[in-house]
Formats: C-alpha cells, structure tokens, sequence
DNA sequence: GTACGATAGTCAACGTGGTTGACGAAATAG
DNA sequence: CTATTTCGTCAACCACGTTGACTATCGTAC
C-alpha cells in the first residue's frame, strides 16, 4: 500500500469537497434570490426535484430522500407555506395527499436546473473540460453509493 | 462562452462533491467506532480541530467556525458531556473559561488524520496520484473563499 | 479610585430539520 | 364483516443554528 503524502494530508480532501459543493450551492441561491427565488433554501431544490413532475405522497417522498414519513410531511408544510408545493386530495384513495409543484415551484426547479448548468460551464471554462469531466467520473467511481439522501442537517450535526 | 454539455448535466456537480464528502466521512466516522469513539459525530471532529492543541474560549472558536459564540457554547457542552472537551477556569482572566481537548479527544484527533490519510491513500489507489492531486488543486481553484465554516447544518437547512 | 465601555459567558425564546411512538381513518385481504 | 396494512398527522424529543438580554469581569480614562 502506498504511504501517505505528507504534502497531501488526507483530511484535505473532504473538506475541499465540502467546500466545492457550498461555492456551487451558494452561488445557485444567490442566483436564484437574484431571479425571483429568494426563499427558496438549500434543501428545498433537492426536494422539489424528489416530488418531480408527476407528483407524489409524503410518504413515498420520505422514502425517496431517506429520511422518515414525518420529516417528509414537514418540510412539504414548509414549501406549500412559501408557494413551492401544494397539496391536494386523491380521489382514488382518501388517504392520501398528493403532493404536487406548483407553477412558482416548477419555475424555480427549471432555473436551478439552467444555473448549474451555467456554473459547471463556469468550471470547465476555468479548469478545462476534460479536469471537470475527470472529477465527475472519479467522484462517481469513489461514492458510487449513497447518492441520493437528504438526512443531511441530522447527519452532519447529531 | 462554451454552451452547457446536455451528457454532462451541471446538477450533477453539486450531487458528486456532496457524495464524495459524505462518503469520506460516513467512512471516518465507521473506522472511528471500530477504533473506540463511536459517540463522535462529524461535526465533532471539526470542532475538535478547530480547538486545537492550546485551547480556546468559546467566543473565538465561534469566530473560528463561523457561528455564533451562544452556538460554540453550546456545542462545546455537548462534547464535553461526551469527554473529548474540558472546561477549565482562565486564572489570569475571570471571565473566561478555557474549552481544552481531553486526552480521549486528542485520542480521537490523531486517529481521525490517520484515518483520513488512509482514505485518501485508497483514493489514490484507485483513482491513481496524479487525479487526486488533481482533484484537490481544482477544488482549491474554485472554492477558494468559504473554507472553514462550520454553519453547515443551519445553512443547508433553514 | 472610580466610573464607564468593551468583552466572555450564559439564559431564554425561537426556527429548521431530524427522530420515534401513537393514533384515527381509509383501503385491502381473508 | 372483521383483521391487517397503509397514509397522514400529532406530540414529544434532540441537535444545531439564530438573536436579544443580562451578569460578571477587565481595562482604561478621568
């Protein structure tokens, strides 16, 4: 096994990977509030995009995110109070409320999409394409994983 | 300005840096319950860093990770309800309490470096030298500003 | 030597995000 | 028709962050 580079101490890594995905994110919010969308946070894109167009229950959402029914329903409550999310009843089953983007939620899903865009062109016009494409297939090679789970704050913290 | 690449959509990005962090720490913090901490959350080790080997008060750890002293205080509670901080009286100043790295946090510190050095020795060996060394001067290049900020809970939340 | 401004730490209240446990209402299986 | 499962919600709790207010202490200026 190769010995470790003292140069290169391992404890870099994730936190310039942590800081990559926060200068991405930042910027997508800043761009966002600058469009129209200033209330919309962090976590509310990625669960825009878990509802996706088609709709879906709290929990089933849940279970997409990774994280329980409860926290799901919550921070649906969150985004139908800010306009993002609307809830409505199915008439196949009455017990369940289906959770649906709304206009303003879809628009603010469509732009974010646009921005990344925007801003990973930003990157390969600064590293070169070929180091961004580099980074994305080796990122993929080493998290293969858990992709998509959205217990963040709680994992992070506590 | 180069037009987006449809194969290589820019959400993407974001979703790979998220993985690949949590990924280095989901598997920091499994070899650290082996090794015999397993109270310690991610967020610890940060905060045990930031403390450092000489100490500090709460007011400038907050400073240091970007919170509010009330915060540092009250994370430092929580780790040292766990033994890996102390409380000590400042003698030459009345109003400060020194947070101080216990023996077991030091334990905790130095096993965490190992590990992460580990891990990226095994970055290395899958993705080859020259794409991490890669991948870290590129990250460096572009999230160069916001580095260490310890908000991360509260800012991807709410 | 005292009075005053700045600083350290804490308490309280609150918001966001997570958890588990319990429960009623509705669908489904037998 | 009854029994089980499923959906949504309520309630309680924890971790993490915030701001505002307050006490105690330090340092300085008069």
């Amino acid at each position: 096994m190769a010995t470790a580079d003292p140069a290169r101490p391992g404890f870099a890594l994730p936190l310039l990977l942590l800081a990559g995905f926060r200068t991405l994110i930042d910027d997508l919010h800043a761009e966002l509030a600058r469009e129209g969308h200033p209330e919309l946070r962090p976590l509310h894109g990625f669960v825009l995009q878990a509802v996706g167009a088609d709709g879906t229950t709290a929990t089933e959402l849940g279970q997409r995110l990774g994280i329980s029914k409860q926290a799901a329903g919550k921070t649906v409550d969150r985004l139908v109070a800010v306009g993002y999310l609307e809830r409505v009843d199915d008439p196949s089953d009455a017990r369940r409320r289906l959770v649906r983007v709304t206009p303003r939620g879809a628009d603010g899903l469509r732009r974010s999409a646009e921005i990344f865009d925007r801003l990973r062109t930003q990157w390969t016009e600064t590293l070169g394409p070929e180091r961004v494409t580099a980074m994305e297939d080796d990122l993929g090679t080493m998290a293969s994983a858990n992709w998509f789970r959205l217990d963040v704050p709680g994992w992070f913290g506590g």
